[in-house]
DNA sequence: GCATATTTGTCCGTATGTATA
DNA sequence: CTATACATACGGACAAATATG
């Protein structure tokens, strides 16, 4: 046979370096990253042909991608129409954080006074402060959203950590319904500093009760977001 | 080992006839059902050849089954080694019990004088208690999966029942290390009526207290089952 | 309402790389 | 080291549903 010298925009690249992962998988990182970054906003349909084409992988395998990111909410599967990036409804959004803070204030809320290890949450506030400082928004939201998953870990528990991922993966997608992210993100910085000092502190009780105001403040304002964004869609 | 799948006809009839459910839909349904009932215990390794065969479908659709079971938890798929039915470890059902315990109790805590719709709790409180007469073990352990999934509901939160539907399918894996099912599953009918009393009275802080005696319980005791069986396997 | 093209749903056969006996 | 078995991924075929004119 000749020899199937496909250019697959280093995707072959990666197998040959380090096939631990399947293609799939890396397909999937691909879309989860281009998702995140609002390259794919909410609604778009992402068709198979064209996107396997883009990638240079089989109609099968990107399925399997799809599949993944699907399982994950970032994606959502219409019968015979294709798949197309979620879009959260509100009652999503209200759910989504409902969990959030069942696990996020039951995680700090367990801290005592000898702390447990403190260090994730210092780098994200530190990598907060470096964003907020080269105004990097975009950056500020990540910063803040591996805040938060730090402090899922808090709880110890592998099945909550994974549940934290993808919560806050999905909360990405809302983020793109804010019209202006400084405004968004900034101030959540210093309150941030605040449950932290009341963990290293060992008062739990305390960060618990700052953290449930930040999570209510939080869906308040992107409820705000929400409403001013329904427009016929 | 397995050469006992028995081949469920009607498979190619239903595909010509409504192709509304998946053929590896329709596989993974026959392929959960023998997991949970035992027939495929814990650690079986499922050879994609010899059960394509049996079910009569392509290894490819076989494949896509086996993805589904896969992210329910019920599969493990191991790189270049093929699909075994999940074995839990002590820490996962360590870590099982620690998210049930925190979904559950803050569940019933909320629940105050106008109590909510009990009836899916009567309803497993029903169902339990014929099935304890027909001496029927595992419809009993049906059951008891049942009541706590309706507890889980009492949150309100489609996100919280999905999890706790995965977590209750996990648990069923456990189930089979019980080497006297009645003895693990008949206790907890009368525990279950008690906390069913407690939401009827709008006690919520009571159901709590009750519910996390009886999950410390339940663990230990699946602990103890756990550490008998860790021979050789 | 109808006939069309396009896209997706499903399944198969095969080639290639990898782990284990 | 060779051989076998298996998983991974590809491409293609056909059916069914949807979108389009």
């Amino acid at each position: 046979m000749a020899a199937r010298v496909a250019v697959r925009s280093g995707l072959e690249g990666d197998r040959a370096l380090l096939g631990r992962t399947s293609t799939a998988g890396r397909v999937a990182d691909i879309l989860r990253d281009r998702i995140a970054e609002g390259f794919f906003p909410p609604g778009d349909r992402l068709p198979e042909d064209e996107i396997g084409r883009a990638l240079g992988v089989s109609r099968n395998t990107l399925r399997e991608a799809f599949r993944l990111l699907t399982h994950e909410r970032l994606l959502v599967h219409e019968m015979n129409r294709g798949v197309f990036v979620r879009r959260l409804s509100v009652e999503d959004v209200v759910d989504l954080f409902q969990l959030r803070r069942l696990l996020e204030c039951a995680a700090v809320r367990t801290v005592g006074s000898p702390s447990p290890d403190l260090g994730a949450l210092r780098d994200a506030v530190k990598a907060g402060r470096g964003a907020a400082r080269r105004r990097g928004w975009q950056d500020l939201g990540t910063a803040n959203i591996r805040f938060h998953q730090a402090i899922g870990a808090l709880a110890g528990s592998a099945r909550i950590d994974e549940i934290m991922r993808g919560l806050l993966a999905e909360l990405r997608l809302v983020f793109h319904a804010m019209a202006d992210p400084r405004r968004f993100h900034e101030p959540y910085l210093a309150r941030n500093v605040e449950i932290l000092g009341a963990l290293e502190a060992g008062k739990g009780k305390v960060a618990e009760r700052l953290l449930g105001r930040y999570l209510d403040d939080a869906l308040a304002q992107l409820l705000d977001a929400y409403s001013e964004r329904t427009k016929g869609a």
